[in-house]
DNA sequence: CTGAAAGCGCTAACAT
DNA sequence: ATGTTAGCGCTTTCAG
């Protein structure tokens, strides 16, 4: 295994018979060089196979070129494919994600924005689920959340979770559904995709049945009680509103364990359309979330929140609600 | 926004009024320090809210408690779920991972491989599918690959694929099949899982069947190679064992789509056995690999090497391959 | 027990 | 056009 000793600027100073600022003009392009100089170092760069220690940089420069992503588990298809088009997004601006997965839990969030803090990270994407971490409040540094309202100060990217339930529940009740039932992780106030739920039923004068079973629950128990949430309204049910295409996965092992016939007994919509979802039940009828765009359009946030570092005026950035769109399968 | 000024160890030391070098001492819990100073350190150090600058301590540790994950996709559910695991497990050792999705395009691990360098991690653990790069050989930095044979002397830990080719194709030899094709991804001497499935059909005197659809076309290219590529064999076989769980699941669309019930007309079995996959398809038979113990496998080997850093004897470390389970489902 | 000072690898004035 | 030097924020001898 080779020596872990990474050559220096000084090593190729040497080898090229100049000075170590000569090195670093011509690595930074700055500066006046003769083209013999500059030839002369480049070769005994890379005859070295000098890179450039960003450590060292950094320091200086009081920046990593890295950012902080939090998210509930990469292995959550949704998450998974934001963690990619995040990647893809920062890789275009220089940077690259420090992967941090909270696994739903307040405490650990905590401890990776500590430690985020600690690496001194460009910035921070969150699509984390704990709402209101005061942690935030205290970060300097900026962030930018994916789904998630953090404070009114910090931008927000998301779908237009309300339209999406809207679309979702109109497509159920013109298909033919008379009662839809919403399945979703949480019920309240704030949750915009049961918002357009209850909006499409109260204009249908059909009563609303929600049911909701905790996102963070670990497995096997949150399948059984998905399960029992699904037996407890399968005598008045003829639908199901899934605001994840997790969620609707279960709806359907559910309906196939009751020997209930998909769309025939019971439609079925899912919520998130993410491409591997697609590929794996190419069959599920679905809401999809504009993946792609929200990530771009959240490292193009947080871009510009560390353009304008020091402590400029926060550019009011109110949340970013990106269109979804209905992709037909034959389970509705 | 808050000013993104830090504070630094002279913040604290001057709040407390002694030296840069009794904070970094209490910081450390390094050399003797009177009790009453240690504490009107520690006061002084959450009264301002310091936090270490690591990127100053790597300077001078030349450790930056940074690892390179690179991965074909972490929405690939395989990979999602190993990011996870392998997070979890550095995350135990005070080490971040820094997120890498190469796409399988061996130009843009190159790349990757330069900016990690660049950034000194402390080591690389690679699950990308291009074979044999030249660049790992001369990265001068801690690797381990995980399902990936990249050089003799780099540590790879992998499941034990030709087990689990047996054990996929004895399980539907079992249940009745005549004539079970392979589906995979690329068909070559070294796919283990493909020399699994191959011994077991000689033993049977059967006449093995394989297709490959390369995992890296786009879809829906992809998708359309898989179905062509089944429609090509559909009279002959009576079963699919497929290398991977994401081609099982389009041979069930495949299936569905010819009107061909599972497993009564044609038997699937899959494999990897994620946790995603078994939430979204519990009915998909399949072959697990022991993804969380192939991960903390690979990031004790990584620790290991990056504990005796400097250049040690190489400690050879073989191949090590764990074993999978079969998940009985109801496709097979 | 604590402080002063050197230096990690690099960039940016300031000289020459 | 190129070299010298002073830090970036921290740890670590070496003094005291």
């Amino acid at each position: 295994m080779a020596a872990n000793k990474e050559p220096r600027l000084g090593d190729v100073a040497a080898r090229a018979g100049v000075s170590v600022a000569t090195v670093s003009r011509v690595l930074n392009n700055r500066g006046y060089l003769s083209e013999a100089t500059r030839a002369r170092v480049m070769a005994a760069i890379d005859e070295v196979g000098y890179q450039p220690n960003e450590v060292a940089r950094s320091l200086l420069s009081h920046r990593t070129g890295t950012v902080g992503l939090i998210v509930p588990s990469v292995a959550i298809p949704f998450f998974g494919e934001v963690a990619v088009h995040i990647e893809d997004a920062l890789a275009q601006h220089g940077l690259r994600p420090l992967l941090c997965n909270s696994y739903g839990r307040a405490d650990r969030e905590r401890d990776l924005l500590r430690s985020l803090v600690g690496h001194r990270v460009d910035g921070i994407i969150s699509g984390a689920h704990n709402d209101q971490l005061a942690e935030y409040a205290t970060l300097r540094r900026p962030v930018v959340t994916i789904d998630r309202e953090l404070a009114p100060h910090i931008p927000n990217v998301r779908a237009d979770n309300e339209e999406g339930g809207r679309l979702a529940t109109q497509l159920l009740l013109d298909h033919g559904a008379r009662r839809p039932v919403l399945l979703t992780s949480r019920s309240h106030e704030r949750n915009l995709r049961e918002r357009g739920y209850r909006g499409v039923l109260a204009e249908a004068a059909i009563e609303p049945l929600v049911v909701a079973v905790d996102f963070n629950l670990p497995e096997p128990e949150r399948t059984t009680a998905i399960m029992a949430a699904l037996d407890s309204v399968s005598a008045t049910m003829d639908a199901v509103f899934c605001t994840d295409d997790l969620l609707a996965a279960t709806a359907l092992e559910w309906a196939h364990r009751h020997r209930r016939d998909v769309p025939g007994d019971v439609r079925v919509v899912g919520f998130d359309g993410t491409a591997t979802m697609r590929r794996i039940l190419p069959g599920l009828t679905t809401i999809a979330q504009p993946i792609a765009d929200m990530c771009s359009t959240a490292v193009r946030l947080l871009v510009e929140q560390i353009g304008q570092e020091p402590g400029a005026e926060p550019t009011p950035v109110p949340a970013i609600a990106l269109p979804v769109t209905v992709v037909e399968g034959r389970t509705a």
